[in-house]
DNA sequence: CAGGTC
DNA sequence: ACTGG
């Protein structure tokens, strides 16, 4: 039996661990027992949100190994209340950030955030998740912690063996034409996705771009979720109706037009702005099918 | 009809 | 285009 490290962690800052885990940013994540259970930093973790903090539960010797994976994590060194009294001038992010209290932004994998964006070309969020857990099934390491069983994101030379007709099979329909050499690509080397983290925003998301599957969308999505590029703004079906409903007056703009009111208009936080006005657009929908 | 891409 | 929630 592995060592597990279990503690408490005091947050007093804004934090909704359900509404972060629940916003379309992350696959693998379930709920169990009035937990939550998912890969963090390469393991597996329990996390639930208490008064003035989380308590926690993971394969490990070390607490203090624990809790650093934890606030890398949930991005708890954010400077979140200047962010969120900077995205408080806009009328507009005034009741969602009422609203949506303590909805962060979280830090993933880059592999893992990548993939599963590819995947969710479209598809609705259930979707995304029954293709990333068929294809962790598959093929990725079974994690466990207690009787809650998780299986990892395969990484990209596993995958790279798989095939694209497996993958079809697998339920990822056209998107198994990108995943295959995604993989292969990640797989071989040519091009290293950490590295991007210390690249600026743009030419992380033109390296991102070259990837077959990886459009504009696709590469904003990475770089907000899981490359620290908090200025990039991904632009989906649901906030590009925002944007046009709440501040042009239904009017249609073409994409470039709206990324360059974003970075004036949001600045270097349009990622966390963009979560909320997509957040608040699909509880506006009736369709949040979280 | 779905957090687009080539 | 694939296909399933």
């Amino acid at each position: 039996m592995a060592p597990t490290a279990l503690g408490f962690l005091p947050v007093a800052q804004p934090l909704d661990l359900e509404k972060s885990i629940e916003s379309g940013q992350v696959f693998l994540w379930r709920r169990h027992d009035g937990w939550f259970c998912g890969p963090l930093g390469g393991k597996i973790a329990h996390l639930r949100q208490v008064e003035g903090g989380l308590e926690f539960e993971m394969a490990s010797n070390s607490q203090e190994e624990v809790i650093a994976a934890i606030h890398a994590f949930l991005r708890l060194n954010d400077p979140i209340e200047e962010i969120l009294r900077q995205l408080q001038a806009d009328p507009h992010l005034r009741e969602p950030l009422q609203r949506n209290h303590g909805l962060r932004i979280l830090r993933q994998d880059p592999w893992e955030c990548l993939l599963s964006f590819v995947c969710s070309i479209d598809a609705n969020i259930p979707r995304i998740r029954s293709m990333i857990n068929a294809l962790a099934g598959h093929c990725g390491q079974e994690l466990s912690l207690g009787e809650c069983r998780l299986p990892a994101i395969p990484n990209p030379e596993t995958l790279a063996e798989v095939g694209e007709a497996k993958l079809r099979e697998l339920g990822l329909g056209f998107r198994a034409k990108y995943v295959d050499p995604l993989a292969k690509t990640i797989a071989a080397g040519e091009i290293d996705l950490e590295s991007l983290r210390s690249r600026p925003t743009d030419e992380a998301r033109k390296t991102l771009m070259l990837l077959k599957g990886v459009g504009e969308k696709v590469a904003d999505c990475a770089l907000v979720f899981s490359l620290d590029k908090l200025d990039a703004f991904p632009l989906d079906r649901w906030v590009r109706r925002a944007v046009q409903e709440w501040y042009f007056d239904g009017e249609a703009i073409p994409d470039r037009a709206i990324q360059a009111w974003a970075k004036e208009h949001f600045g270097g936080y349009a990622g966390y702005a963009q979560q909320y006005l997509f957040y608040r657009r699909r509880l506006d929908a009736g369709r949040s099918t979280f």
